[in-house]
DNA sequence: TTACTATATTCCATAAACAGAATATATAAA
DNA sequence: TTTATATATTCTGTTTATGGAATATAGTAA
């Protein structure tokens, strides 16, 4: 029950969704999610640690940079099954769809 | 996303998690939710309005009485996956199981 | 070493969630 | 009508969640 809580609270936020959804097609490092999400960086880094801790994500330390992306592998029993559920959510919302938009402009220009 | 939002928040919290296990097998009215849970009527009360809202729950009037039952119609587009989602999940947990025995008692007992 | 940059953590103020007491509403029975 | 019962709503105090400022940490470069 703790275990199922932590990851459907670390899903029940507009901005953690956001992120996740961002992740779904990347592996992002933190600066570019907060300048897609445009929220402060502690507030996007304590969102991941959310997300992280729920074991729905996992990430990765490359010198200054630390990337995160979806853990696809079974950290826990449910994550497969949320994750699979979220691929299949808020595809043609326009705030995702902007997220995403802005996610690209960073990645090309930058 | 709201929507979303609306029943990724109704069930992520313990109450509302157990309330919607003890509707799985059974249509059930508050009282015996109220005796089965252990908190306050009005208490059930709020929660049973959260889960309804969200529509993850119908009720139906009979008198006095209130019926609950998960809504398995397709209020919105979410509601049968998180319900299938709910139906494999917790299904030997501890809290649950005494959930599903003092309901037991008290629809034998009275 | 110092300076710089990316990320994480702490602190604080505000907002939302929660439980229960008190009250209101609605139906049934006398 | 009055009384009783089941449920819903309002109110209040407490806890938890949230965002941002300030600060800390860690790695890089000069």
């Amino acid at each position: 029950m703790r275990e199922l809580l932590i990851i459907l609270k670390a899903i029940s936020n507009p901005v953690r969704l956001r992120i996740m959804k961002l992740l779904e097609n990347d592996e992002l490092c933190v600066c570019y999610i907060v300048k897609a999400i445009g929220l402060k960086q502690p507030t996007i880094s304590k969102h991941l640690n959310i997300l992280k801790n729920a074991g729905l994500v996992r990430d990765r330390k490359e010198g200054l940079w630390v990337y995160y992306k979806l853990s696809k592998e079974n950290i826990n029993k449910y994550n497969v099954v949320t994750n699979n559920f979220l691929t299949k959510c808020l595809n043609d919302d326009q705030l995702i769809l902007n997220d995403k938009k802005r996610l690209n402009n960073i990645k090309c220009c930058n």
